[in-house]
DNA sequence: TTTTATAATGCAAACGATTACGTAAACGAT
DNA sequence: ATCGTTTACGTAATCGTTTGCATTATAAAA
């Protein structure tokens, strides 16, 4: 009744050959003549034969596929990423799963153990915010998986990693601010356990310093969540405590809508009397009004190039024993409506 | 110096016992004594000992993955969905491989018959908007490959089905609009192969009937493809055709937002004097200004509901041989400021 | 003491593909 | 006729687990 699934074997006998001439012939092998390989390739067409992958895998020890673990999926900027990655893999014909850690630990720690059972080839990790001991990914290297982080950078493992320069990329958009004139400029972020965190904080300090702007701590306010309510109540209170802030360097585009609403519900004038810009560039940013100006990252890029590594990495794995890359993606400023006063 | 990955065969050397009873006692077969079962396990763990899936695979038949093939990952729904997917397979322990088709028919198959090579237990399908044939579909019911289809409906494929309730959805979206006063309401869809679209179209119609508002063809616009600046440029042309149009039902978010950009451009008041309603409550539709009003669709949930039925068909076959259910997710109409007049 | 039941373990054959090695036939060169 | 090559295929081991069917030891029953 149910239909077996067609095998090398079921072909052998058919035409009366061995299981071998008919792996060989399958996959182009020289020593099996012309015509039998036709032969073996129509039946295999005939017979609908599709190759055991499990089987094949077990024997040549290769997966051709690789295991990403991401924080969350429902976030617009990593949605981009995995785009890439899809994109990559499947340009190479590799298979992809993904692993969801929900920014736990312990998720995190499973699923690096569960993709170390020879179901993938290599992994792509993006950290998640809690992770501060890096055991299990030590594991890996000494279990000879190769693997390679990207987004989140964790600068104490060796690993090829990708990332995107938060540093330029939060100097150029405070200077942006600057150079539009605004004067006091106060800066959202989340936790700064995040490596980014810390080097977008670091480059609004440059910007400041570098044009002789005086860093004022209460102006840097550490969010307890990243949401536009969040954002936007945060907003109102340092606007009502300190009224000569005049524009907002956002960590995410989320934070900069925030601060937008709030400062329109103050009654300040966006850009007029008040700037605004966030990082990440979500769609959001384009459609908001006024629309926000923005610092772009490049996420699929990320993708792809993270995947380009990993591939690399699996498939020459000699070549880059030692010598680990860190790719570092630029990002771009946009500037939108929101922080633009033409002079 | 490549350290070699830990097998069965290493701990039962270690203890001198067999292969078979390592693996036995590995998976807790009442067989073995306790304290044997206790030793060995003790062993696995000192040793780092990983099961090698692909060999056990191979013997039990079983891969405990699911694969997806979606037309478009970078999108907030569908997102959504694969969040829900990845959710619910992680809780009975499955992985998940995706596999995007860019909304290409060939890509589709292609995608089909890679996953159809035993590395996995089934299929959750998305069908791209290209798709007209249905032939590989029924190629994995002949090959006995559980699948079931998600969000865009086939009606003449005979498999388990999640769909959301588009009919009623639009129905009361536009229901709404006519209890909120407008009369001359258009509708903006894309091209209308895909059975949501039709559904919706229909609940349209029904809405006009219901409340004995004449239909006109000329309001019913057809976008070459959908985003925020072809529905803009869309609404923009029928205003100055049609003025007395006070209200537009989107079929997606992007469209009902470029249609408040038109008639905000062309100086409309909304809500007092133009009304628009979207469909699937993107994180945009809260944010843009004013805020609009949407049908909610249940991604996460659809990816769930989706899945849960998978796995259960893969675990149950026998059950699920003839009766294939549909199950019809609920929208709800979430009103905002696009389409709520005060009375 | 012999027989029988029970518990605990080993043996070896799968799963389906790949591949090192072996072999038979055909051919040309000596 | 003999030998060496080449061509084209077959044999059988292998990848790491799982599992049906022994087998052994131990205890209980006769």
């Amino acid at each position: 009744m149910k239909k077996q699934r067609v095998r090398l074997k079921d072909i052998a006998e058919r035409l009366n050959i061995s299981v071998a001439t008919v792996s060989r012939a399958l996959r182009n092998r020289i020593e099996i003549s012309e015509e039998l390989r036709g032969k073996v390739k129509a039946l295999a067409k005939e017979m609908y034969y599709q190759p055991n992958f499990m089987a094949s895998h077990l024997r040549t020890q290769k997966n051709f596929s690789i295991g990403v673990i991401i924080p969350r999926i429902i976030h617009q900027y990593m949605a981009s990423i995995i785009s890439g990655i899809l994109e990559e893999a499947n340009d190479h014909h590799y298979q992809v799963m993904i692993s969801v850690s929900e920014h736990l630990y312990e998720k995190e720690v499973k699923a690096i153990e569960m993709f170390s059972s020879g179901i993938v080839d290599g992994l792509l990790i993006c950290v998640s915010n809690q992770t501060k001991y890096i055991s299990h990914l030590e594991q890996l290297s000494q279990n000879n998986i190769p693997f390679v982080l990207f987004d989140k950078d964790i600068s104490r493992i060796d690993a090829p990693k990708v990332v995107v320069d938060d540093y330029t990329g939060a100097l150029g958009a405070v200077e942006h601010l600057i150079e539009q004139g605004y004067k006091h400029i106060a800066h959202l972020q989340d936790n700064l356990i995040n490596h980014s965190s810390q080097k977008r904080l670091k480059g609004y300090y440059s910007a400041l310093k570098k044009h002789n702007l005086q860093k004022n701590p209460d102006l840097v306010i550490e969010l307890a969540s990243i949401s536009i309510e969040e954002s936007r109540k945060a907003v109102e209170e340092l606007l009502r405590t300190y009224p000569f802030v005049d524009a907002i360097f956002g960590i995410t585009d989320e934070i900069a809508i925030g601060a937008i609403q709030a400062a329109l519900k103050l009654g300040r004038k966006i850009p007029e009397d008040f700037g605004v810009v966030g990082f990440s560039n979500w769609q959001i940013s384009s459609v908001v009004s006024p629309s926000l100006t923005t610092v772009y990252q490049p996420g699929t890029e990320m993708g792809r190039t993270a995947t380009k590594l990993l591939i690399q990495r699996i498939e020459n794995p000699e070549k880059f024993a030692d010598n680990f890359p860190t790719k570092i993606l630029k990002t771009k400023l946009l500037v939108r409506e929101s922080s633009y006063r033409k002079k």
